[in-house]
DNA sequence: GTCTATAGGAAGATAGAC
DNA sequence: GTCTATCTTCCTATAGAC
């Protein structure tokens, strides 16, 4: 292990985390759990990282792009307003159908950091992360279709999210994905209705 | 303490742990915060109950019923449908805003119990509870003013509880709860919409 | 930087006197 | 049933040789 250095082990903690974190939970992502993932030795953690919080940090960071990631590409699609958002929303849904533990990490992660002195901040940016790209889109769908929303971004932003988040929670615990999908096109159909030319 | 039945203790202790999931995070709900909570000693805990698991388990019903309770009774309402369904939703969201610890101790409980594989099946149930309450919800309001609704019920079920469940969790974790309670009766409105004669 | 060994503490659960 | 004292295990973090 000589030859890897300290910045470049970083980056393999931060991923192994994530990997044991999908895996078993984040209550199992113990640094002992973390550094045999890794394949690295028990003292290798702290000369990388001051403290567990500090590869946290780095993680919810990581894994909120993760998540956003996808939902942004499939909304580069053509056509109209609304088949936009259904394929930028289509995109998500598949990505949660593909990776449901993943998901189901950033919603234990976010509960997580809430309640660590530390970390309360990192959870409350993660929100907003996700609220400021939902707003990028809806202002970017009206103005590439030339309308405007007949309701104020704002709650349409936090409309959208919520739905998303909710559905996403929804699916991961009850299971019934047709429905809950089904559901998610209900919303797309319903917020495409409400642009004004 | 010698005056205090086993069963008695059993309700004492559900009630000391939600209050200190309320206050401290369901992490640091241990076995020797929730006696010192009840004012018991550590001992007491294992003749009231065979094991912490299922202590939770009888937490999770618990905390579960608190949380539909204030919705059920706000939808007595006397009016229309979208007045009934408005006074319904009116009256959870109050509740959150009132307590929302309590709620923040919902989400905390369903990560924990599904990566519990003795609980999982109580985290499943934890939704069904949820989603069967707003079918049934949906239901009366169609029956006592004479519609019903142009989408499939189980749908429109799913699109209430995911944006219900989101909004929360979206206030919760970023905390506007004007918008988000904007964006609340924004989703009234369209459901209420959905109704046909 | 890199590793082994260990400190120091807190968790769930139990043994055994009363 | 009731309690005190303790067992066992697992955690984060550090000390110190190389």
């Amino acid at each position: 292990m000589a030859r890897v250095s300290a910045a470049a082990r970083r980056e393999l903690l931060i991923e192994a985390t994530i990997r044991v974190m999908v895996r078993d939970g984040v209550a199992k992502a113990t640094t002992r759990a973390i550094v045999a993932e890794a394949n690295m030795p028990l003292g290798a953690f702290h000369y990388c990282f001051r403290s567990k919080e500090e590869l946290l940090e780095r993680v919810i960071e990581t894994i909120t792009d993760h998540t956003l990631d996808p939902a942004l590409e499939g909304l580069r699609a053509d056509g109209s307003l609304e088949e936009r958002l259904r394929a930028g929303l289509g995109a998500y849904w598949q990505h949660v159908l593909d990776h449901p533990d993943e998901h189901r990490v950033t919603y234990e992660l976010t509960q997580y950091a809430l309640r660590e002195s530390g970390l309360a901040d990192v959870a409350k940016r993660q929100y907003q992360t996700y609220l400021a790209a939902n707003t990028k889109v809806l202002e970017t769908l009206a103005e590439v279709s030339g309308t405007t929303w007949s309701v104020p971004v704002p709650v349409l932003a936090r409309y959208v999210t919520a739905l998303i988040d909710g559905l996403t929670l929804l699916y991961l615990n009850e299971g019934d994905a047709g429905t809950a999908g089904a559901a998610l096109d209900l919303g797309a159909e319903y917020v495409a209705g409400l642009a004004r030319i």
